[in-house]
DNA sequence: TTATATACAAACAATTCTGTATGTAAATGA
DNA sequence: TCATTTACATACAGAATTGTTTGTATATAA
């Protein structure tokens, strides 16, 4: 079978952005070839290319798959404005996440290959970009939250929306990372929650 | 010039790591070639393959040139048992931190390398294992240090050491990886030291 | 129904990189 | 002083990868 129909191509060309995925994760995204990547897809380089201008451009396809909904929720999740205890909102927007993560693979696996399979050099420099744009995004929505939170009383004293925001984005982000390296669990992977609950409950009065 | 002497073998030596260093810093680690770090060294791959098998043990020896000292001074740091001060103590080990990457370009570069220009696949994992390991020993340091803040009365009430620790290790995780994306400065590199005290502060009576 | 575009496979050409082997002048040791 | 290492440079062989080109059977559109 030479050509396929539409939603047959359309197949391949997901099974391809999977496999992709799996070889980076197994091997790294340096060291992936793009033969490997058709190999794992069951087809050949000829496939891959008629896809995919090259591997950057699948790296970001894959990439994108899981990051861009992702970033959606957390949009979503930290706009709702009914809520009426911001700390609370904080606390479920990171369990949030890290349910993310242990709900789907694709999406464990996209995070371990961006943190830790994947060098941030020329084309992918711009990811960086795009992630750092990301955090500052967060970052000024667990401000407003905190800000939320001081109005209504529920920050111990004195305590700055800006500082707590900080603190918290360098936590998150620290678990994150933990959290994708801490492979085997032992760790991190089953003490997020308490983990979270305390770091929001330094915060309360 | 074909045979140099000891010392001036030693010294091209340690050209060729500062050499791999800058390539590693520019290209990432998997697209680095030998030939790059020879022409970067002024050398030949003759010479880089005389000093080093391959290039993860040439790798390894850049990093452990700037990582084991800083390790040591990590030890030496977190086991003063001379203070009054334990919280004060954690906040000066975390700016003394800060400080080592403000004032070495060499730890600065390898820092960077080993947060986005490398991927932890093969025989890189053997890294990763070890800066776990390293972690643990930097938590379980801290613990201790909560622990006597506490049974001086220093915390707020019913906060627990060990959750506390993993707290500031994330958030110092965190902020190392920040501090070494944000290259321009903008947004973290000249804030660590409010950072850090409004850290330390939120576990203070 | 037929022409054309599609979705690949297969073949090709060029480059790059690695590890090793060999060559060699000078340092070192006896 | 002379033999032997040493500290490289140079040359070689082979493998791996990339992007492109060509071939082709078949959907699809007209």
């Amino acid at each position: 079978m030479v050509r396929q129909t539409k939603e047959n191509a359309e197949l391949t060309r997901q099974r391809i952005i999977d496999a992709a995925r799996q070889v980076f994760l197994e091997r790294g995204v340096s060291r992936t070839s793009m033969e490997q990547i058709a190999t794992a897809a069951g087809v050949t380089r000829g496939a891959v290319y008629w896809h995919f201008s090259n591997k950057t451009e699948l790296f970001s396809v894959m990439r994108e798959q899981v990051f861009l909904p992702l970033i959606d929720r957390m949009d979503d999740n930290l706009q709702l404005e009914k809520n009426e205890d911001p700390l609370a909102h904080i606390e479920n927007f990171l369990n949030g996440t890290i349910q993310a993560l242990n709900e789907s693979s694709a999406t464990r696996e996209t995070y371990e290959i961006m943190m830790i399979k994947c060098e941030y050099v020329e084309e992918f420099s711009e990811v960086l970009r795009q992630i750092l744009n990301n955090c500052d995004g967060i970052i000024q929505k667990l401000e407003q939250l905190y800000q939320r939170a001081k109005n209504k009383g529920q920050l111990r004293a004195s305590k700055d929306p800006a500082q707590l925001a900080l603190d918290t984005h360098l936590f998150f982000s620290g678990l994150l990372h933990m959290w994708v390296k801490d492979i085997d669990g032992s760790h991190f992977r089953n003490r997020t929650h308490a983990l979270i609950a305390n770091h929001i409950d330094l915060r309360r009065k």
